[in-house]
DNA sequence: TGAGGTTCTGGTCAAGCTGACCTTTAGATT
DNA sequence: AATCTAAAGGTCAGCTTGACCAGAACCTCA
């Protein structure tokens, strides 16, 4: 309670790290980049791609720069976004490690690329990785489950769902997305009419995709728009 | 690019820091704690509360031991909630410091408590201490003008402004709060309509107060819920 | 006592959005 | 030509919202 401790205080060095969930849609599934680790702790766990803060970097750099290290993929076409710190003592055996979580979603990303330092990286269903007995390095599992609760959350009040799909793309592809994501289908008339009246959300190529079988659909764009007002919620109350 | 880059990286030791916005309303104005800085940098300046971070404590419990430290108030009837980090280089001269911002929201609080580290602190109108030539040290102006933005939205999608209420409270006086911190009027009676019939929002105690003047108003306590559904959005297109 | 002021509380009504459901369109396939 | 499939568009009831009005319950002052 002295009156230095809030202006000295006790400068413990930490480490930082930045660590990634990089979201993206294979298989009709939700899938999570995860590295396998091959030094202790946890060696043989799997765990996010992550790494330690470099001093001359911003927050959003180091998250920029493991991303590129981890997939290889400028992230010019990636959503990228702070989720939050995690900082409990304990959640790195080998001292006092803040690490902050960052989200990133994209569409069909490329296998886990050579020429980077993830030796062994692969896609994983997020459901695979959170239910079963899959054991996440440190405190992985609660992020990625904070994770996957806020890309739910983030498809209900803004327009990121678009993220994930490859341009120029139609609305049914949009509309898995969804599916995929909040788990329950959505009726397609709806969807469509919500989405492309929604100012910004969509822009329309004026082409069109044939496909296997069905009536040919039309090609959009993102639009500018971020935010989804009203927002499109998620109905719990249904189950 | 080293494959033992992400594993093992440049662990370069950083300070951590929690930093508090906590706000109240005092006066019918939102208000934030700030403290007068005593050391360099930023000597003389204001700036929100906050230190460093200790090597046996959670996030959570760093920012509440601060919060604590700060207004002496137990954080039991305080609302706390991480708000991101922050940890451009640069922001602290001293060298890297990676600052976890906290939003705080209490209903009055005391002035400045005695007893605690904080020599100078005052309490001081959100809008001054952005709008004005107030120089805030650190990144700490673009902080307050995040949580400011951050609980606005928060309003329109939880309960929050509960928080800033004594309880019991009146259906009025949560309609100041939210007044006051969107910065417009709204419609009394659509503004009971919708926060009475939010099941979960409101506790109603049976109770009325008399007031100075007018129809004796019924009392009400915090319900469970945390969410509101749907959210009550500000409307930014009448301006 | 009664008039007028103030605030709380409740009601109406049109407009907008949503969910459920149906119909039409435009292609491929048989 | 008939059928299949999926896109695209329409209808309609129900709910929520914003604007607005009316009554209720206190006060003060004449």
């Amino acid at each position: 309670m002295s009156a230095t401790r809030r202006t000295i205080g006790h400068k413990e060095p930490m480490s930082v790290t930045v660590d990634l969930v990089i979201f993206t849609i294979r298989d009709d599934v939700l899938q999570v980049l995860l590295v396998e680790r091959g030094n202790e702790p946890f060696a043989g766990c799997w765990a996010l791609p992550g790494g330690y803060m470099r001093s001359n970097e911003t927050l959003d750099g180091a998250a920029r720069r493991e991303l590129y290290e981890e997939t290889g993929v400028d992230v010019g076409r990636l959503h990228l976004e702070q989720l939050r710190a995690y900082g409990d003592p304990g959640r790195d055996p080998r001292g006092r490690v803040v690490t902050v979580a960052y989200l990133a979603l994209g569409p069909d990303l490329p296998a886990p690329v050579a020429g980077t330092d993830a030796r062994s990286a692969r896609w994983t269903a997020v459901a695979s990785a959170l239910d079963s007995g899959m054991e996440l390095a440190f405190d992985h599992a609660v992020i990625l489950a904070d994770a996957l609760e806020g890309a739910r959350r983030r498809l209900e009040y803004t327009t990121v769902a678009a993220a994930f799909c490859v341009e120029p793309f139609t609305v049914s592809e949009l509309r898995r997305v969804y599916e995929i994501i909040w788990g329950f289908p959505l009726d397609p008339s709806n969807f469509r009419r919500k989405v492309t009246r929604t100012e910004g959300f969509l822009e329309a190529t004026g082409e069109r995709r044939m496909l296997e079988s069905g009536r040919p659909a039309a090609l959009y764009r993102r639009g500018g728009a971020e935010a989804l007002v009203p927002p499109l919620l998620r109905h719990f109350s249904d189950g």
